[in-house]
DNA sequence: TAAAAACATTGATCTATATCAATGTTATGG
DNA sequence: CCATAACATTGATATAGATCAATGTTTTTA
């Protein structure tokens, strides 16, 4: 199992537009919004009226659930990825999880009638987006699992390999999440992710240098991710 | 939020084929088999080919991720619902997924290819797969918060409301599921759970005799669920 | 219907990880 | 640039729930 694909999708979901005719792409130009939001804005709210699909064009937002102060990071959503295809069922008209940028973000809403038309009208599109909807779901089934059945390890491995393939592509990189963020994605306490990775470091898997991480022995955090 | 919702989806997926043509459904029953399942047996299995989506028909099953020992119950399907549409993903030729009969049962074997190609030309069809992947979606994040931010107590009050109200569809039934299949679906040891059926039994919660249960308190039940 | 196997129950123990508490460090707004 | 707040770190403690072990009960099968 692609356990690296448990914190994210991939990011060529734009490529659904691609299957819209020409009128149908101006149609949907004209029914869609622009908007930014800086760090920590919300995105989509639980239980709003879902007026729209949100395609994220710049940033990089957390889909979550919440239920009082407990919150539950369901993923991360990378720019060109679609976010609320959920609220697409029939008879659902609020968002069934929210959003919120991790940093600047810009997105296109686009007017949940017109994709609803569009998808009526236009089978190939359809398809991408069930094709999408399916992406989705193999995601969110690999986070269960991990967040489930791996312990405190084997899921921050999990999710320093999946940062580093899927989110930022490289094994060096500057996250501008913070430990509790850190936390909340690894499903732990933030003193649990400090004591790991202070772990990790002195294993020589990683190297830390505050908010710089660079992956030092992919194999051997693969290793505890699939077995711890 | 609806926490009963979180151990199984509707079942009046079947719902989705009255959107097609005379022609179209005569084409549909051409290229389905059906099958009859024992007990125990494997409807569909993680990694192999999925040539088709699985309509059941009668009986019960669930749909789980494995990893060597380690299993993952993802829901339980009843008659009328659909398995395996997240293999109508692009290349995704494989089921992502396992899915195993609890008990006897009859299941139509639809043949993915023409499955696609209706979604292909009949927009609301396609309209309904994705409404029904939207309830899909809903359903496995709510079993993931469950599983994931509720204590063994709250898990277990959970899945009785869920098996009472979705599945057996009445307060008063008998689970031909072992100890240890309710231990599976509540994501805890068999010994948790008899445990916690004897707590809820001798608080008046639930009347057990055998495989029988009758829940007695379902706002008790509802309100471990909701805060355990 | 007897023997074996699977399942259920109970109690004792162990452990991963949360929580609590105290202190050091970095970022931020006036 | 200082004060205050947010964040990070470390150690000590508590606990939910797993695991282990022993025994009783039901189901299967030969």
């Amino acid at each position: 199992m692609a356990v690296r694909t448990s914190c994210t999708v991939g990011d060529d979901h734009f490529k659904c537009f691609e299957a819209l005719t020409e009128d149908q792409n101006v149609l949907l130009e004209k029914k869609q919004v622009t908007v930014e939001y800086n760090k920590g804005e919300i995105i989509a709210k639980y239980g709003s009226f879902a007026s729209h699909v949100i395609f994220l064009y710049e940033g990089l937002v957390k889909v979550y659930l919440e239920h009082g102060n407990e919150i539950l990071i369901l993923k991360i959503i990378s720019p060109g990825n679609l976010i609320g295809l959920s609220s697409l069922s029939e008879g659902e008209e609020t968002f069934q999880y929210s959003a919120a940028a991790y940093q600047r973000s810009i997105a296109k809403l686009i007017d949940i009638t017109t994709f609803k038309q569009l998808i009526r009208e236009n089978g190939l599109f359809a398809s991408k987006v069930i094709s999408i909807m399916g992406e989705n779901s193999n995601q969110i089934n690999n986070r269960f699992f991990c967040l489930t059945r791996r312990q405190s390890y084997g899921r921050l491995a999990n999710l320093l390999l999946c940062l580093a393939e899927r989110v930022f592509k490289s094994d060096k990189f500057e996250f501008d999440l913070t430990r509790k963020e850190l936390a909340e994605l690894a499903g732990m306490s933030t003193e649990n992710v400090i004591r790991i990775l202070k772990k990790f470091q002195e294993d020589k898997l990683i190297i830390l240098k505050g908010k710089n991480i660079e992956l030092q022995d992919l194999e051997a955090l693969q290793r505890i991710c699939d077995l711890g």
